[in-house]
DNA sequence: GCTGACACTTAGGACGTCCACT
DNA sequence: AGTGGACGTCCTAAGTGTCAGC
């Protein structure tokens, strides 16, 4: 069963980002239809009982059975609570983390800091397993031991190195030895108390550009007059002007609020006069920024270097951090600039205005010890704080969901890479106890408890489909998406036959950033009578899953497997899936460009899998065309060049000199070249056709455990730059230096 | 048990850049 | 030299999951 997940392959071609068009209910209704409100349930499910001539499915022992598993969940259920309670948890101690305290530099090295050779760990047996992160607390103080120990000569290399910069004179050798050099984090120790760091140290974040004043003769104009706005009311029209262009700005969600936030900046005699969003014409402003980015384009190049060096310059004085004797690269050092907030799909609170953030809003998290970074002059951060329990260095709370944003480390980094082979090693995890768990699952679906049959029945479409687990979400908050355990009765059609197939459930739903979920499904025909069960006496807006929702079903994984949660499944049968199909499709004879193809297809199927889309691009039937174009253009060539090979036989046949032996050589060779590189167009024209809605990075990057890929590579002597580009090469550092070609997931 | 706060991963699109081809 | 298109990077929204406090 596992990785079994061909059925799935039309979801793709029927699935789209959706926009207003897709039937989607307006979620108006009251949250008494909501899941949470187990009353409301209980009472349908009391309702139901009085009701006992539904027609749809009426043998008698289904009845029995149906009334029995009602009663069992609406008495008793709730109060027989789990006899295996959780055992507790020892409380981690509370140290602050600060056990040795943090080595400051006067002056940030600008180089990696080594660890020296010695102190790496020795492969062990299966160097790929991940030592775990908990270690009993007895071990605790030998093991902060080691770590000090360790942190001490870490500090070593760092003087030679320096003292290697003054002899700048070799330098030669130092950039050869440089990509040897790289800190292997991956085979030292970790730490055990809970703590993210010892030490860190940064620059704080860049702010984003204040807000320049349009030229004057850049006019807005209110019902065809010219009007002068406030600065303030100024530059939030910009962001609309900006946005002209695009599709929102006619949408009714948008401008409404928009309108209402701008006119919150509006000094009082603007909002006295500006009362209605159609009046109001952004035109010349809209032309203005075009007109700008046109300018931009033309730059000469001599400008387009200046401003490429100071991209450079900010980026080397704030795109890295210390933290524990190594410079790290951020992911996102800059303050996220206002505008129009844009969410994905049908979202309420499309064009709400995006504050400004200002240091006052702002967090900074660095040690106690670092130089801390400077506010911009005559300002206060908010927050200095030192908090090694966590990894982010900066964060401030957005105004539009109230949510934290944060600033962390780029994904090359050890915290980042730690917490990503954990990841995979989790998922491997459920490798070893999988079937256990399925066949545990299966068993459920015949439970006389409603609870455990629903929690088994999402489970299976988690194992199988690959869906998200599917938290709650707040109404009105944002677009209306699912994922399996939010799933409601309107997004799932039966067919007890559907294509010459058995008990097919059709789902048709909106998920993660309102993608659309087509498929189409046959499943065991206990699922489908167990769903039809479900779905009975509900509407269509209500939960499918009424006695279930995350919390209740990773904490039923958490029992199953330590560290099991919904969406290590995802990760498993992503994975599983990518080592199977790879097995599958490659072929040893096959060439290069071909064993690539089939490692895309690989890869594809997961991508299919776990419903990664993307837009198909605007100029996909362009440029599929002109590849045609310039297949057939090969396709004349070759056959020419074949005719002259017949003929420069038949020259040979008659002459018999070494000439025509040689010309007739250089024909068969250019047969040859354009028989590879036609078949090279052809291979390319497959590839760009099937992956037109299709986007093999999100699960490159998330889901396949990189050690696969690796050892594919090692295996079939593929470069490891045809799979992985230079940034992905750095996140999977560890994986490219650890997996052998023997590797198995 | 429920809720909200919080931390962190996963996600697609916009945009810039580079490179092969003409 | 110009250009189409692939590729890479940045951006930030939207998920998942945990935990403390009631």
């Amino acid at each position: 069963m596992s990785g079994d997940h061909s059925h799935n392959n039309s979801q793709i071609d029927s699935g789209s980002r959706v926009n207003d068009s897709h039937k989607h209910k307006e979620k108006n209704k009251d949250k008494e239809h909501k899941h949470k409100d187990h009353k409301k349930d209980k009472e349908r499910e009391n309702s139901k009982y009085g009701n006992s001539d539904h027609k749809d499915f009426s043998e008698k022992h289904r009845e029995k059975e149906k009334e029995r598993i009602k009663h069992k969940d609406g008495s008793t259920d709730r109060h027989r609570e789990k006899d295996k309670r959780k055992e507790i948890k020892p409380k981690k101690e509370k140290e602050n983390g600060f056990s040795s305290p943090p080595r400051i530099k006067s002056e940030p090295d600008n180089d990696v800091y080594h660890s020296p050779k010695s102190l790496k760990r020795e492969r062990d047996h299966d160097e790929t397993e991940f030592k775990p992160k908990k270690i009993k607390l007895e071990n605790d103080k030998v093991d902060k031991k080691a770590k000090k120990r360790k942190q001490d000569e870490d500090i070593k290399p760092k003087k030679t190195q320096k003292n290697k910069k003054g002899e700048v004179a070799d330098g030669k050798k130092k950039a050869k030895k440089e990509p040897e050099e790289k800190w292997k984090w991956w085979e030292e120790e970790r730490a055990t108390d809970g703590s993210k760091w010892s030490f860190l140290e940064h620059k704080g974040p860049v702010m984003a550009a204040p807000y320049e004043l349009l030229p004057s003769n850049v006019r807005f104009f209110y019902d065809g007059k010219q009007m002068k706005l406030s600065p303030e009311a100024e530059e939030v029209a910009t962001f609309f002007a900006k946005m002209l262009d695009h599709e929102y700005t006619t949408k009714d969600t948008f401008r409404k609020n928009f309108f209402k936030d701008w006119r919150k900046e509006m000094t009082s005699e603007e909002k006295s006069r500006i009362t209605d969003l159609k009046k109001c014409n952004f035109n010349e402003m809209g032309e203005y920024f075009k007109a700008q980015s046109e300018a931009r384009k033309a730059m000469t190049k001599d400008d387009k270097l200046k401003i490429k060096v100071e991209n450079e310059r900010l980026l080397q004085e704030y795109g890295f951090c210390i933290m524990d004797n190594h410079k790290e690269r951020i992911a996102n050092f800059r303050i996220e600039p206002p505008g129009l907030f844009r969410g994905r799909g049908d979202h309420p609170k499309m064009g709400m205005l995006k504050r400004r953030i200002r240091p006052e809003d702002i967090i900074i998290n660095c040690s106690k010890g670092s130089k801390h970074p400077k506010p911009p002059p005559g300002t206060k951060w908010k927050e200095v704080r030192h908090d090694n329990k966590v990894t982010w260095l900066v964060s401030w709370t957005e105004n539009i969901q109230g949510a934290i944003k944060y600033i962390m480390l780029n994904p090359s980094s050890r915290i980042k890479g730690e917490k990503d082979w954990q990841k995979y090693e989790t998922a491997r995890n459920l490798k070893k106890c999988v079937e256990r768990l399925r066949n545990q699952y299966r068993e459920d679906w015949k439970s006389k408890e409603m609870r455990i049959r629903q929690r088994a029945v999402a489970l299976y479409f988690i194992d199988k489909l690959a869906l998200r687990a599917g938290n709650e979400k707040e109404e009105g908050e944002s677009a209306d998406t699912v994922g399996c355990c939010s799933l409601r009765v309107e997004h799932i059609n039966l067919y007890p036959e559907k294509d010459g197939q058995d008990f097919v459930v059709e789902f048709d739903f909106l998920g993660k950033d309102s993608i659309r979920y087509y498929n189409k499904v046959p499943v065991e025909k206990r699922v489908f009578k167990n769903l039809q069960l479900f779905m009975e006496n509900k509407q269509p807006e209500d939960d499918l899953f009424d006695r279930l929702n995350t919390s209740i079903l990773n904490k039923h994984l958490q029992e199953l497997m330590d560290g099991l949660t919904a969406k290590v499944f995802r990760t498993y049968n992503a994975s599983i899936t990518l080592q199977q199909q790879l097995k599958e499709l490659t072929s040893p004879e096959e060439n290069l460009p071909a064993k690539i193809l089939s490692y895309n297809r690989a890869n594809r199927a997961v991508a299919i899998l776990c419903n990664h889309q993307r837009a198909q691009p605007k100029t996909f039937e362009k440029s599929m065309q002109n590849l045609q174009t310039k297949i057939d253009a090969k396709k004349d060539q070759l056959s020419d060049a074949k005719r002259d090979v017949k003929s420069a036989k038949a020259d040979l046949k008659v002459r018999r000199d070494e000439k025509s032996k040689k010309a007739l050589e250089t024909k068969k060779k250019a047969v040859e070249r354009l028989e590879e590189q036609l078949m090279k167009l052809e291979v390319q024209a497959t590839d760009r056709e099937e992956n037109k809605q299709i986007a093999l990075g999100t699960s490159k990057l998330n889901y396949l455990d990189p050690r696969i890929s690796v050892a594919w590579c090692k295996k079939w002597g593929i470069p490891i730059e045809k799979i992985y580009n230079k940034t992905q090469r750095e996140k999977f550092a560890w994986a490219i230096d650890m997996a052998d070609d023997d590797y198995e997931f």
